[in-house]
DNA sequence: CATGATTATTTTGATGCTCAAAATAATCTT
DNA sequence: AAGATTATTTTGAGCATCAAAATAATCATG
């Protein structure tokens, strides 16, 4: 089990804690705090001073609301802006982007760079990437060891524990090293992660910042991915490459994906694999090596909505790939959540009625009994927000509740 | 995140460190307990005088080896076998089993009952249950009230939160009731588990006390199970019915279940299933309503091994749907370990060349690069002996590792 | 406008836990 | 019988929590 537990553990816990009630309540008195953590005032007092002091809390004397009740007025607690800057990195199709923000959680900075990613060579992915970063710091006057956490975020599959992205639709290049080369060039070490852990992450964690059971977020649309929040956790897998829900096999020996292998519930329900079907292409034809245009997918919407009757079938199949999936997902880990999100989502309704089928032909009826699906409109933001979410809560956890942090 | 923490925590979380320790290592001197927690010696002699006092430890004088080495010599501590009696029950087909143990892990009573567990109205199962279990305390001298902790097995989707038996090849009945009587009648407090579940439980509990990752443990037999340990702990997902492995869907619509639905792993993969396909049967025939008798399966195995090409045939195609079923989980999950036992292991070679095959067709590589696929011999027990190794653990944790245990 | 009521925070003293170092215990060596 | 050696216990310091008491900073009110 756990290790040995001394005072020195008891102390950061409750750092911890405090923190944790601050983060999410944005601001508030020593009182409330106390109430949030279940912890004594004398023990709060104990804590914040000592946070104020390492200059990782502030009071915040103007009162807020103006409600002059009686008796001695509260003052309120922030999470001091200065205490840390946060670097947040996403990597998508020909597009970088960079996020600076404060340990209040305020953005200092967004920067998108257009980056023709796909034919680039393995080794210039991290070049590129470090370019940005350093021109960047250099624009907001930082320098690389004022950055405490930095993070990326990958669509594919990014290996946390080496740092290399194995697969992404972004790359044709595989097994691309990041952190190594990043850390050489700009003195920073990242993080790197899959974009929908993240978004999982970042989803379940503002969700009354306590989220404590088991649920799946999906995304569909240009592919298919999921992240997976187990007993309240993250879930990452061994090689931090878990939840490879795109390329979960469908049918043996089934259509062709894009990574080569036949099958894949991708090749049935991202827009390429709807595409294809819809056009009527054999299961085999090759699929497209670049991302298929948001217009060509509106159009074929539209068409599914006149009651055209491939694109109709198309997105039948993409509901039953998608349903009997998920059904696996659910005989495996009895979920009590499902959240699905992604570009694709705009279809939804398209695709929910043979989904909706697939999940009740695919699961024992005692697992779906509890089980909640829920849908929810993309926004792209939620990637940077979910891998600032996740790095605002490593820093607090990893660093700031440590009783040295002052450093 | 977790609770708040003070030195009540802190002196609960140092004594389960020690009865962990003494329960993996047996008996040892205190000196060997502090090396093995990382506890100074003068907090190791505070922790075990007052087991001591509390009668959980006792300190056993007889020398061991008779290394006579220089020096004061070293008392061993051990476990008071004492200190509980633990309850542990197994219900199979036709079958009831009992394990009375103490708490040092002695068994004292291993008691069997033949029930035609088949044809049992839903009513009747716990009482059954019932009065075996206080047939079995009257022989054996026990008040219910000396059980410190109980727990039953059972083959099939076992709900832990309710403590009913929702589906089981052991019964036509669904949605048994089980601990709620139990309890009424008998006076103990029952917790239900799936068997799969307790023995990855146990099998990993025994791997050197400390498995850290994530692994999948297969059952192939009559049924197909599997047990989920996600980062060293046993998953249950959210109403206790989790990894229902064999009632994941392998094909779409595909061969009848003996669950009612279509296309599940088992009726590709588990005896009755093999079974239909090598005797020609068609996808669509209803599986037996009792277990196929093991010398069946013999002569097919033998069948088989004689090159039958229904035979062959159908091993093939059973080795097909658990690889593509644990191609499957592992795209989901990225496990380090997989498991493979259960009574159908003896056919493992027969099955084998197929499974491989499909996990290589249906796992992307990166994920299969560092994973490593193990069979082991199933042995009848292992059931019994993983409960059993549970309800010790939690009895550590959950009660004597309080600081008041007492009683 | 001074005094009391009220609410927030800090201080104080008690208790519990771990630990390093010193003291004790129980052996074998010589 | 006096040392050497190894295991355990005791002692005193340090740190954390908490309940209760003390203090601070307001509003209410006669």
């Amino acid at each position: 089990m756990s290790s040995k537990a001394d005072s020195d553990l008891v102390r950061r816990q409750n750092r911890h804690l405090v923190l944790e009630a601050l983060r999410f309540a944005g601001r508030a008195p020593r009182i409330e705090l106390g109430r949030r953590t279940g912890l004594s005032l004398a023990t709060i007092t104990s804590i914040t001073t000592q946070l104020i002091n390492e200059k990782v809390l502030i009071e915040d004397s103007e009162t807020g609301q103006g409600t002059a009740r009686r008796g001695r007025p509260s003052v309120d607690l922030k999470l001091n802006p200065q205490a840390a800057v946060v670097m947040a990195a996403k990597i998508s199709i020909d597009r970088l982007e960079l996020a600076l923000v404060n340990y209040a959680g305020e953005r200092i900075a967004h920067e998108v760079k257009k980056v023709p990613t796909y034919h680039l060579p393995a080794d210039d992915v991290a070049k590129h990437l470090a370019d940005f970063v350093c021109a960047t710091l250099e624009k907001y006057k930082l320098k690389a060891d004022q950055i405490r956490i930095a993070g990326i975020a990958v669509q594919g599959a990014a290996e946390a524990s080496t740092g290399h992205i194995m697969w992404s639709p972004a790359f044709k290049a595989e097994d691309i090293p990041v952190t190594e080369p990043l850390l050489r060039l700009t003195g920073i070490s990242f993080q790197l992660a899959n974009d929908a852990n993240l978004i999982a992450e970042g989803l379940m964690a503002r969700e009354h910042y306590q989220y404590k059971g088991t649920a799946a977020v999906m995304f569909m649309g240009y592919g298919v991915g999921m992240g997976l929040v187990i007993d309240g956790k993250t879930y990452h897998g061994s090689t931090g490459a878990a939840a490879e829900f795109g390329h979960m096999n469908h049918i043996p020996h089934g259509a062709l994906c894009r990574c080569g292998r036949a099958g894949c519930l991708e090749a049935y329900a991202s827009d390429y694999g709807i595409l294809r079907h819809a056009e009527g292409l054999p299961d085999t034809a090759a699929p497209p090596s670049s991302a298929v245009e948001p217009e060509v997918m509106l159009a074929l919407e539209k068409a599914a909505r006149r009651g055209d009757a491939k694109a109709l079938a198309a997105y039948h199949k993409a509901g039953e790939a998608i349903g009997f999936g998920l059904a696996r997902m659910i005989a495996l880990l009895n979920p009590d959540r499902i959240v699905i999100s992604g570009p694709g989502i705009r279809a939804f309704d398209l695709v929910e009625p043979a989904l909706k089928t697939a999940i009740a032909e695919g699961v024992v009826p005692a697992l779906r009994r509890n089980l909640k699906i829920e849908t929810l409109p993309m926004d792209h933001d939620m990637i940077m927000t979910g891998t600032i979410d996740k790095l605002l809560h490593d820093l607090d956890r990893d660093t700031f509740a440590k009783a040295d942090s002052a450093a």
